[in-house]
DNA sequence: AGCACGCCGACT
DNA sequence: GTCGGCGTGCTC
């Protein structure tokens, strides 16, 4: 008799866990290793569906206690198996519970997936229902009084809140609805989409491609460093070409704002209808179609963010990584993986290859690069005979000194009106990372805060105030809430009025904004590039994301405004993102035969980031940098381990991770290992949602000491033994901080 | 998540 | 005394 260890896919802590199920003969054949199935459960034996994770000759438990299976969805593929095989690896390597692990890997069908978005909707007027949350509460009935309280204010509210929140029993919503009083009811959607080309390469693009292609079928890594403007891309399409002739399939891998008209059209020519595109915010049934075509063949190559990772392709060859360093490459829910870390899993487990492509690569490849565990392959001179853009850096404290009270340096506006008058474009950039809107009392200092989550409220151009955690709004007070002092004033230079300055100082230069704001309508993005393209436009003005990879041909100046800004960030990557913004930005200026530049206004100019950025220099700042990390054990010189607590009572939470921390380090202690252990303390924003959060940060030069560690917590936590009433999640080598 | 069991107040 | 709700615990 076989069994089968299930997994069911139900998302609740306490059923993280496999079922032990008898497989029935009938079955025995489908019953593999990541197959769904059919099981029944619970006292009332509902039917449930579940993953099968681990096959088994003989049951933990006795015979007469288990149950049988009673049906596999039929698509038991070898694909499947490696995929939970991928997603135990995710599980592992960087916490979580096996459901998150699955949910993020197996592609949940729209419609048999269970989980449709349910609403409550009130089926009788608000008075109605206020007067029979009257009667329920006379009759001590609190959850229904509370649910038809909350009804009759808003007669539609999400199931999850019904059921979360609002703390309402299963039995007391159907009880409501038998009485007439609400309906339970799902949402709905739906949605489709679907040309060959010669590439032409220089001579060191062919040579980096025939290294790729040579190691095509072994699991190795490349790592392409090419200086912007280098052509990276036409290396990728190479190598893919190649892997189709092959018969086999690729995943390309971008970063999350990436998927422009313009790449997307460069993929179509190449490979038409063999290439699909998935993006962010696609429905699960479009997600879920797409995977199925891949699975049956009908394409080959798969381009889009972190998620097209898991791509059920069953000839895997190729995994292009383009713009390895960008931090949207990590997961910021469980589990927090790295979708680069995971690729390079992925390949290592089907035989396929990787690309890593970066003009700016992260430290943790150039690293692995240099010591030969990853191939180098480097483009050094960008395409159409361009040049690399000159740099001067302008420090500010000298132009402050000498009563230049502009944003702008005179080197920069001279440069601006030069190029003006040429009729060249310019691109200005704002690094504002850190830097919002927020309002702060001019005499005593304190800025406002969301009185939710521990941050400081934005100023909207509504004039009112939001918090963009929690969604809270509010006026603008008249006085300061802790002084009284009617004296507020916002706070921080934001593009808009960049963009208002640019316009008194050159009342003749059209100017376009490009930022969270006039980007927010679906295809604002699309439209400024396209206007800024066409050349409609003089100057544009902008936030990080005009940095990211576009080609404009007539920049032939790139300002940025405030270089350090990103520097003041408290955490280790701060040099790391902040010669990779610069590097990036001047990489914008010159793409054409003319040759371009750059002016980097910092207050810090000595600083190695930016000297490095400015002369283009990766291998300079990196041996910086790498001696920063080196000693303070930064990744990627070590490891390190972030535990995240959440829980209502501040008090009870820090109790409870000081006992987790110390149940940890003593079993940490007794291994006789060397851990560096910071915390439980609060975490910087200490609030969000009404949660306090606490962090715990354990450093080790080996990642798997960490996931040692993590274990033994995840253990005690599930346990029951530590942390009732706090939930908590674990985060490798984070990129945000807590 | 959803089902049974058991405790507790309300009403014939 | 029952009846019916809500909280708690368990599910191979």
């Amino acid at each position: 008799m076989q069994y089968a260890d299930v997994i069911l896919d139900i998302s609740a802590p306490s059923l993280d866990r496999t079922f032990q199920y008898r497989i029935p003969p009938e079955w025995e054949k489908e019953a593999v290793i990541g197959a769904p199935v059919l099981v029944p459960f619970g006292r009332g034996n509902t039917e449930r569906k579940g993953y099968i994770v681990g096959l088994c000759e003989n049951p933990k438990l006795e015979e007469g206690r288990l149950k049988s299976i009673l049906g596999v969805c039929k698509r038991g593929l070898a694909i499947e198996d490696s995929l939970v095989e991928l997603a135990y690896w995710m599980k592992e390597h960087y916490g979580g519970t096996w459901n998150d692990a699955l949910r993020t890997v197996i592609p949940v069908k729209g419609s048999v997936g269970r989980r449709e978005e349910r609403e409550v909707v009130a089926k009788k007027d608000a008075a109605d229902l206020f007067a029979a949350g009257e009667s329920a509460e006379k009759k001590h009935h609190g959850a229904k009084a509370r649910l038809l309280y909350q009804l009759s204010e808003q007669p539609v509210i999400p199931y999850e809140v019904v059921a979360g929140k609002m703390h309402c029993a299963p039995a007391t919503v159907r009880s409501l609805e038998k009485a007439g009083y609400l309906e339970v009811r799902k949402k709905k959607k739906e949605q489709r989409a679907g040309e060959g080309h010669r590439l032409l390469l220089s001579p060191e693009q062919e040579a980096a491609a025939e290294k790729v292609i040579g190691a095509l079928g072994s699991a190795k890594t490349f790592l392409l460093f090419g200086v912007t403007g280098s052509g990276k891309t036409e290396v990728y399409l190479r190598v893919i070409s190649e892997v189709l002739a092959r018969g086999g399939q690729s995943i390309v891998l971008i970063p999350e704002i990436a998927l422009t008209y313009q790449t997307v059209m460069r993929f179509y020519r190449c490979f038409g209808d063999r290439v699909a595109f998935l993006h962010s915010r696609m429905s699960k049934g479009e997600r879920y179609e797409i995977s199925e075509r891949a699975k049956r063949g009908e394409i080959s190559v798969m381009i889009g963010p972190r998620s097209a990772l898991f791509t059920p392709f069953p000839n895997l060859s190729l995994i292009v990584v383009d713009e390895e360093h960008e931090s949207s490459y990590k997961s910021e829910s469980a589990p927090r993986y790295h979708a680069r870390r995971t690729a390079v899993k992925r390949a290592e487990m089907a035989g396929a290859t990787v690309l890593l492509g970066s003009a700016t690569p992260s430290l943790e490849s150039y690293q692995r690069a240099l010591l030969g565990e990853y191939g180098l392959l480097t483009l050094t001179k960008r395409a159409n005979k361009a040049t690399l853009p000159k740099a001067s850096i302008v420090d500010m404290r000298q132009e402050f000194a000498e009563k230049n009270r502009s944003v702008f340096s005179r080197c920069l506006r001279e440069k601006m009106q030069d190029r003006l008058d040429k009729g060249e474009q310019i691109m200005l950039f704002l690094n504002r990372r850190g830097y919002s809107g927020f309002l702060s009392c001019r005499s005593c200092g304190e800025a406002l805060y969301c009185p939710h989550c521990d941050v400081t409220l934005t100023a909207h151009k509504s004039g009112r105030l939001q918090c963009h955690y929690c969604g809270y709004q509010t006026d603008v007070p008249k006085r300061c809430p802790s002084c009284g002092s009617p004296y507020l004033a916002g706070f921080g230079t934001g593009t808009q009025k960049i963009e208002e300055l640019v316009k008194t100082e050159f009342p003749m230069a059209r100017v376009l904004r490009m930022d969270a704001d006039t980007t927010r309508t679906k295809d604002g993005y699309e439209r400024i590039l396209d206007a800024f393209a066409d050349h409609r436009a003089d100057v544009l003005v902008g936030t990080q994301m005009i940095v990211k990879g576009h080609d404009f041909g007539g920049v032939t100046l790139v300002g940025v405004l405030a270089a350090d800004l990103s520097l003041l960030a408290s955490d280790f990557r701060a040099a790391e993102r902040t010669f990779q913004l610069l590097a990036q930005a001047a990489g914008r200026a010159g793409r054409d035969a003319k040759q371009g530049e750059v002016v980097i206004q910092t207050y810090q100019p000595e600083h190695y980031a930016i000297l490095a950025a400015a002369k283009q220099d990766y291998p300079l700042f990196y041996q910086e940098e790498m001696e920063f990390r080196n000693a303070m054990h930064y990744p990627p010189a070590g490891h390190m381990l972030l535990v995240l607590g959440m829980a209502a009572s501040e008090a009870q939470l820090i109790a409870e991770m000081e006992k987790l921390q110390k149940d940890a380090g003593e079993y940490a202690e007794k291994k006789g290992q060397a851990y560096t252990w910071l915390g439980p303390v609060p975490a910087r924003m200490r609030k969000a949602n009404d949660i306090y959060r606490a962090v715990i940060y354990v450093k080790h030069k080996d990642y798997d000491a960490l996931v040692d560690v993590k274990n033994r917590m995840e253990q005690q936590y599930l346990s029951g033994e530590i942390g009732r009433n706090c939930r908590i999640q674990f985060d490798f080598d984070p990129i945000n901080m807590y």
